[in-house]
RNA sequence: GCCUCAGUGGCUCAGGGGUAGAGCGAUGCCUUGGUAAGGCAUAGGCCGGGGGUUCAAAUCCCCCCUGAGGCUCCA
């Protein structure tokens, strides 16, 4: 419910004609003038009807704090469907009206209701005072009043545990050998205290344009440079490949949904107000959030049978929306719009998840030897869950090989009885929430998704959410805080297969372009990406802008390289000056790069031709 | 969204009611060189946007936008 209250001189208003929904009324109530009033524009909204007499109750709760501080006479309900742009039923609405009214009223405060659903004519005397305007969202969540402070009632709490090598044991008897696990659990619990600076991430995504904040379109959405755009390429093709040679299979949905289907709506409404959300001429639609709408329509109409299972569906959703708050978006770490690797397994029960749910903690793990990123792991269960599979929960945890941090939740809040999340430590020491596995034990009755079992009976499986990097903005920033805190002891360096120039070749003087030219091309012949500094510099100057772009391999050519022989390699890695024979680097980029996808330089060769961005 | 702070050339920043500044970068010229900044010159600014105060505003005041930190949140 939205409702957007004004402290008026006075308010008065007068019916003018019906329209189809409009409610039965007295002559008395066609005009009023009331002096002196709070009114209470009330849209009422979809997300309401789930729970209307605790939205009474903190509407009620909100009107008379407000009420009080004012110092107003009466309050006068007026309702105005043009604060949302997802509205209730109309029915739902006046009942929620009229239990606003009556509420009111026994609790002893003056309160008029304008009619529901007629075309009215009003006037309304803002009297302009600091509190004289005010907009409130009023939500189903239940709250509490305690020594005058609207307090959220509290929920049962979590419990927070150690699980390493087959032992479970309290968060303060473990002995902490890892300093980015003990930075987890402290963040976890909340314990951690902030150092107050800047993430370096963001600062290193434009330093290296890599990516860089768009003003011109919402906070939170990014624009991509050529370079930042080759390493987002070549992520989205490592998890294809991670995903396919598993055996899921690629698909592709739509970015929006209509509202109007029940399963998208209840699906779209917990997550609240999150989402971004568009009225066209017919249709109430919202931006998808994560893959989970596309594919589990895509399931949902597809025949499945227990021989088929377990199955994957992948998407790579470019991009999803979360309507985040202003605050909390910053960097790569929070986005507005963003590109997450979203692959859903279908399952024929609960024992098949854990079977898949294991395959997929391997894949999970891999990705983080991939990257070379550390993750640290937190698995988390809902208390009957962990019950019922303890020993599943511990062999899982096991396969981590280290620590695992390990939440019990009371009750069932979301859709899932078990996940686990993995999470890269940055710079500050606080998590950036990586990939993550989920068993989804609702989705399948609400989308109607089903199997045929082998009783030929019609199920609805088990679903497991994993993405197994997380999302691809949130990999670049764990690889870009990764290297500032590498910075302290080593050179800062992206993985060979992703960093956009692998190798940089320096020519001296411009008699030696030509050489640089056909070494350049020998190496762009064996899917290396190689480029050339031909600008009029210093060799040093060029040496330094190298480094500055954390080329892994640098050549320079001059006289002495003009005869056939070795070449003098830098590497970045060690800070040695090697000698060799192109064959070998070659050799040593390919080892490096093994497995891994390639894609060609998206920019010039040679860097006197390059934009600047 | 709330509280605090910030926004001056592409970048990093100085200035602080009365000619708009520096370094880096860019461009041009000189230097044709051997491993982390060669020299000289030039261009580049509605001092984030809008209102107000003032003879005069980049500077003071108000609103907005953007960014940072914290709070909260991350299904």
């Amino acid at each position: 419910m939205r409702i957007l209250l004004i402290h008026s001189d006075y308010l008065k208003y007068k019916t003018k004609s019906k329209t189809r929904i409009a409610e039965k009324i007295e002559d008395d109530k066609k005009e009023g003038l009331y002096e002196n009033a709070l009114v209470v524009f009330t849209a009422v909204e979809k997300e309401d009807e789930t729970d209307m007499d605790t939205v009474v109750e903190n509407a009620v709760n909100e009107i008379e704090d407000v009420f009080g501080k004012v110092g107003a006479k009466v309050v006068a309900i007026y309702p105005y469907a043009h604060l949302s742009s997802s509205l209730s039923s109309p029915d739902a609405a006046k009942k929620i009206l009229t239990n606003m009214e009556s509420k009111l009223d026994e609790n002893g405060i003056n309160v008029k209701r304008v009619p529901f659903g007629w075309y009215k004519s009003f006037e309304v005397s803002c009297k302009g005072h600091p509190l004289s305007e005010l907009s409130r969202t009023i939500t189903t969540e239940k709250v509490v009043i305690e020594d005058n402070k609207v307090v959220v009632t509290p929920v049962a709490e979590s419990e927070f545990y150690i699980l390493h090598e087959g032992e479970i044991v309290g968060t303060d008897e473990f002995s902490y050998a890892e300093d980015d696990f003990k930075k987890l659990v402290e963040y976890e619990l909340g314990i951690m205290k902030s150092s107050g600076e800047e993430p370096p991430h963001v600062k290193l995504m434009r330093e290296k344009k890599l990516a860089d904040y768009e003003p011109s379109a919402d906070i939170g959405h990014l624009r991509w440079y050529p370079k930042g755009r080759l390493i987002r390429d070549l992520l989205s093709a490592y998890v294809y490949n991670l995903v396919t040679e598993r055996g899921a299979m690629p698909v592709e949905t739509p970015i929006m949904y209509d509202l109007a289907d029940d399963a998208i709506r209840v699906h779209a409404e917990k997550f609240g107000e999150r989402q971004y959300r568009m009225a066209t001429k017919n249709k109430e639609l919202m931006l998808r959030y994560a893959c989970c709408f596309g594919a589990f329509r895509v399931l949902s109409d597809s025949f499945l049978t227990w021989k088929n299972l377990p199955v994957g569906i992948y998407e790579l959703s470019t991009y999803s929306f979360r309507l985040e708050k202003k605050g909390e978006v910053v960097g790569l770490k929070r986005l507005r719009g963003f590109t997450m690797p979203d692959l859903h397994t279908v399952c024929v029960d609960i024992d098949q998840a854990m079977d898949e749910f294991d395959e997929q903690i391997t894949m999970c793990k891999q990705t983080g030897v991939d990257l070379d990123v550390n993750y640290e792991v937190i698995m988390r269960a809902t208390k009957e869950f962990f019950d019922e599979n303890k020993d599943w929960v511990y062999s899982a945890a096991n396969k981590i090989g280290k620590p695992v941090l390990l939440e019990i939740l009371p009750e069932r809040k979301h859709y899932w009885v078990a996940k686990m999340d993995f999470a890269a430590i940055d710079y500050l020491g606080r998590p950036i929430e990586n990939p993550t596995i989920q068993i989804d034990v609702e989705s399948g009755e609400r989308f109607g998704i089903t199997f045929i079992n082998s009783e030929e009976e019609e199920i609805n499986p088990i679903i497991i959410h994993c993405s197994p990097t997380g999302s691809i903005e949130r990999v670049i920033c764990s690889l870009l805080e990764k290297s500032a805190v590498d910075k302290k002891d080593k050179p800062p360096m992206l993985p060979v297969w992703l960093i956009p120039t692998q190798v940089r070749i320096i020519p001296i003087a411009e008699r030696h372009i030509e050489k640089s030219e056909q070494v350049a091309q020998l190496l762009k012949n064996q899917n290396i990406r190689v480029d050339i500094d031909d600008r009029h510099e210093t060799v040093g100057k060029k040496i330094r802008n190298a480094g500055g772009e954390w080329a892994p391999y640098v050549i320079v050519i001059g006289d002495r390289e003009l005869e056939e022989g070795p070449l003098t390699v830098n590497i970045r890695e060690t800070n040695e000056k090697l000698s060799m024979k192109i064959d070998e680097l070659v050799l040593k980029i390919h080892n490096e790069t093994k497995d891994m996808p390639f894609r060609k330089l998206p920019l010039p060769v040679k860097l006197a031709n390059r934009v600047s961005f």
